[in-house]
RNA sequence: GGGCCCGUGGCCCAUUAUGGAUCAGGGCGCAGGUCUUCGAAGCCUGUAUUAGUGGGUUCAAAUCCCACCGGGCCCGCCA
């Protein structure tokens, strides 16, 4: 399937073909100003090279030379019926664009258990579910996975802190409780480890006091949360010394890798615990997956040797300070590995070793994401994993090792890197239990959201009024942090994100409802969207602009999923919502002077509709079904400013 | 010390993949206008930029190359 834009493109590369300039075609562009043409050949590096124009055809309407372009004009009617026939072909499908389809997979989210989700895991699953979407779009059969982290050492003090811990308190979601739960306990695993330290000859007792009392600060925060449990539960941790600690955690580490039922039954429990409250909140931003892949799982001890014995068979063993390593530096000169271009010139030039086992012969995290790697590779063809770009060089070095041992398919694994989202004002400390969760920024945007609808619609019933506030106040959140390229580190400013004004998902929800407005006040009314309708009646600069970009859609769609940036789609969509709404402002569409225009801008209204439903929906973004204004003044009203509420919720 | 990423009006973002048309687009903010007519989360008018700095390649650079400056991140027998 090609894009109605698509077809006259490669119609006006069939023409340059004809009149000798076919190995140009890679030098079309979409012109700055549409009076000027809709693709535009520049002519400069042709040197005054004679060109004999001839009749065009077809979508082409009109061939021109003009300051050395050659500048090629739509037949905007014939565009027109062909988006609209597509759109009634595709409906919300409209923008897939399929080729040849791929086994996929696509790794995201995957947060440590540990603690909720907050921001920043939002940016990791918003553009995994997105990319998710695109690429389903694009006709791959896709398949998202969440790895779940189940072995590093955090999990296993989290683990022993759930064991000697009281029950949830009722109504506290699980995740948030697990949360709790860890940051107590590694406070005090870590205070522990200080006392030891203090008990010590020549240690630095001032910073390690120091540590301490932050570490008692943390603590004194937490118990604020829930009095009656910090004080059982610490109580009995503060039993435990440096030692023990240490001595329960490695058991259970070993017991984890030999699959030892009590260990793995208790560490279960908690992670499962977390997970529960993970997918409520999946669940409500519409995120899903198909496999939840259990680390603990992923590498048997089978799994390990075979890795640990194609390293060691294979010429890029070392050993680092006496552990078996991969040496990565002479990985990344195989031939094969340095054809992985851009691969190997971000990676620079000093590539650190990537060790495989801790002298306890246990393994390390990157060593059983290899093993992770291997099987995500085994049923797909192409594996994206979307992890924070402070990991880079360690997703760098898991591909390295793949190619160390000869995997056929190490190029086909990919990083999708992000950047950080930070909060102003606030360190986040996961260990230490001090975080903005995701739950209370989307509680926080959806009320607002409520607030708003409120304000302007007094009347709507509280159902409409709940799923409204949810599809606004989610989708605000969702734009904000899809809207910009994902190696940028953004500050997200809940104010800002929920401004409601334009550049903002409420914008374009708005002219995507005020669109379907208009088709649905229409057929109140019995005016009909004719089979064929009159396309010739669109002269209106904005309304072929508007063409002109729903048109182009499914391109966009392709380019974005191939190169994986999303935002593309975001900022044109957001090009259309705002035409359309400057449009409708200005020209009538029902009350238009007679049947054929009404028609015309009708089925236009259609297009624009259905082009911002099918484009949201793979960014993940909800239309509301109503977002009503009344005819009041404006009126600022001071509960419902962001601040306001940002310091409720955070008082 | 080494590496990766980012740097666009007072603030935020797009454009950078494939360099192109003497107006570099939006938004926020600020100043003003606009609801009896398809819903004012809208629309209209005004306001502001040496595209970090300097050099190079080119007929043409925000875009490619080099250097420098500023910010973020990474370099752990953590994950």
């Amino acid at each position: 399937m090609v894009s109605p834009f698509g077809e006259f493109k490669s119609q006006v590369e069939k023409y340059l073909s004809e009149i000798g300039l076919g190995d140009q075609v890679e030098r079309l562009e979409v012109p700055s100003d549409l009076r000027l043409g809709h693709l535009a050949l520049p002519l400069f590096h042709l040197h005054g090279k004679p060109i004999n124009l001839v009749e065009p055809s077809g979508l082409i309407a009109s061939v021109n030379v003009n300051n050395n372009y050659l500048n090629f004009k739509c037949n905007i009617k014939k565009l027109s019926e062909a988006t609209f026939n597509q759109i009634k072909e595709m409906g919300e499908n409209y923008c897939n664009n399929r080729v040849q389809g791929m086994q996929v997979i696509i790794e995201h989210t995957s947060a440590n258990p540990l603690h909720p989700m907050h921001i920043g895991h939002a940016r990791n699953a918003f553009l995994g579910d997105s990319l998710a979407r695109l690429m389903k779009a694009r006709g791959h059969f896709v398949k998202t996975h969440f790895y779940v982290d189940d072995m590093g050492l955090q999990v296993m003090i989290a683990t022993i802190g759930f064991k000697n811990s009281p029950k949830k308190p009722e109504g506290v979601k699980p995740d948030h409780w697990i949360g709790f739960v860890y940051a107590v306990a590694n406070i005090m695993y870590e205070i522990a480890g200080i006392n030891s330290k203090l008990n010590e000859n020549g240690s630095d007792y001032s910073s390690l006091v120091k540590k301490r009392d932050e570490l008692i600060g943390y603590a004194a925060s937490l118990r604020e949360k829930f009095p009656k449990e910090f004080d059982e539960l610490s109580s009995s941790l503060s039993k435990m010394s440096l030692n023990e600690w240490e001595r329960a955690i490695s058991t259970m580490i070993r017991g984890m890798e030999v699959k030892d039922q009590s260990t793995l039954k208790l560490v279960r429990d908690l992670v499962n615990t977390a997970l529960l409250g993970f997918k409520e909140t999946l669940d409500r931003v519409n995120v899903n997956f198909d496999e939840w892949d259990w680390e603990s799982q992923q590498a048997t001890e089978e799994d390990i040797r075979g890795l640990v014995e194609s390293v060691q068979d294979s010429p890029f063993k070392m050993l680092y300070k006496g552990v078996l390593a991969v040496d990565c530096n002479a990985v990344a000169k195989l031939p094969e590995a340095s054809k992985d271009l851009t691969l190997i010139e971000k990676a620079g030039k000093e590539i650190p070793p990537m060790l495989l086992l801790r002298s306890d012969n246990t393994t390390l995290y990157q060593t059983r994401d290899v093993i992770y790697s291997i099987k995500k590779l085994a049923s797909a063809d192409e594996v994206y994993n979307v992890v924070g770009a402070e990991q880079s060089l360690a997703q760098l070095q898991v591909k390295l090792a793949l190619y160390a041992i000869n995997h056929p398919k190490a190029s086909r694994l990919h990083h999708v890197p992000y950047e950080m989202v930070r909060l102003p004002g606030r360190k986040m400390a996961g260990r230490y239990g001090s975080y903005v969760t995701l739950d209370e920024v989307i509680d926080l945007a959806v009320l607002m959201a409520s607030n708003e609808i409120r304000r302007r619609n007094p009347q709507m019933d509280e159902q409409a009024l709940i799923k409204s506030s949810e599809a606004i106040g989610i989708g605000a959140i969702k734009y904000a942090l899809l809207s910009v390229s994902a190696q940028k580190v953004v500050e997200f400013q809940v104010e800002r994100a929920l401004n409601f004004e334009e550049n903002s998902a409420p914008f374009i929800q708005y002219a995507a409802v005020r669109a379907n407005n208009i088709l649905s006040t229409a057929s109140k009314r019995g005016i009909m969207i004719p089979e064929e309708p009159d396309f010739s009646n669109l002269t209106d600069e904005a309304e072929q602009e508007i063409i002109l970009l729903c048109s182009r859609l499914p391109d966009t769609v392709a380019y974005a999923a191939d190169t994986l940036h999303v935002e593309a789609l975001a900022s044109n969509v957001m090009e259309i919502a705002d035409k359309f709404n400057s449009y409708y402002a200005r020209v009538p569409v029902l009350t238009a002077d007679n049947y054929s225009v009404i028609g015309a801008r009708l089925a236009l209204s259609k297009i624009v509709y259905m082009s911002l439903r099918s484009a949201l929906s793979l960014l993940g973004i909800a239309i509301p079904e109503k977002m009503r204004t009344y005819l009041q003044p404006r009126i600022k009203l001071a509960c419902c400013s962001a601040k306001a509420i940002q310091t409720t919720i955070a008082g």
